[in-house]
DNA sequence: TAAAACAATGAAATTTGTTTTCAAAATCTT
DNA sequence: AAGATTTTGAAAACAAATTTCATTGTTTTA
């Protein structure tokens, strides 16, 4: 029912958010971001077609603290769903957290805490090596 | 410059807060509530109460998918910064993670991934002992 | 405790982000 | 190319949140 048709719309949106991979995308910056080169998209189109790749599962939609608008980002084609995730708080960069140690405190969480946790929906925040240093 | 008076208006809200700890509460739950016991209280003093009780720090905002309008929560007077919380997707209810094997965790997160955890920010979420009996 | 100083309230208007509508245009199929 | 179907986008509608401002409530000062 939904994304049958190839549009150049379609086409330059994903693109950008390919694109952007490591940033937090509003609907906003994309509206911009074609008006301004001259190659204006519809604000329906773009707000319709972000929330078709949100149900496909192709991106995620989240908020930012100080936003009080939707972000969107594209998600990696990599299987995610065996590691966590770190996030930083400065950079918005994701690191993929392929760890051992922390697959035994998994572990440890689930049989001494009773709790499963859930490494899609958790993002562990903080600070990178990087943001750190400034 | 922000809540220098104690007003009824303020008292309800933040009770009804405290009241609704582990729920997702929101404005509109807020006005419906004191609404329909004929204790009206304006939109405009509801959002902006809690608003100033974000910036004290005495509540946190934030995003429940599914929903499209923001959700509020009393933050609890126990000191919360050094250790992690767990929580529920399906009942919202957070556990405090007081774990030193955590601890470790963090400490190799530092050293061998470079990246310093947030205790704060970082919310561990799972599905809790009860609802995974369901 | 009266009065001045200041802050908070709430109804209404406004803003902002997002969604819906629908006729026209684009895309795919035959 | 014609027909069937989907997509586009301008405009209208919508919902959540914010602002405005005259009125009311709270605290301070004398």
């Amino acid at each position: 029912m939904e994304n049958k048709y190839n549009t150049k719309q379609r086409e330059k949106i994903l693109n950008f958010l390919k694109d952007n991979k490591d940033s937090n995308i509003t609907a906003e910056e994309i509206l911009n971001y074609f008006g301004s080169k001259g190659e204006n998209i519809g604000k329906s189109t773009v707000y319709r077609f972000l929330n078709n790749l949100v149900k496909e599962n192709v991106i995620k939609k989240y908020m930012v603290e100080g936003r009080n608008c939707s972000c969107y980002q594209y998600i990696e084609e990599k299987n995610c769903n065996d590691h966590y995730h770190l996030k930083c708080e400065k950079c918005n960069k994701i690191i993929h957290l392929e760890c051992d140690e922390f697959k035994e405190i998994q572990k440890h969480i689930a049989k001494d805490h009773d709790f499963e946790l859930d490494s899609v929906k958790t993002v562990l925040y903080g600070i990178c090596k990087e943001c750190n240093k400034k």
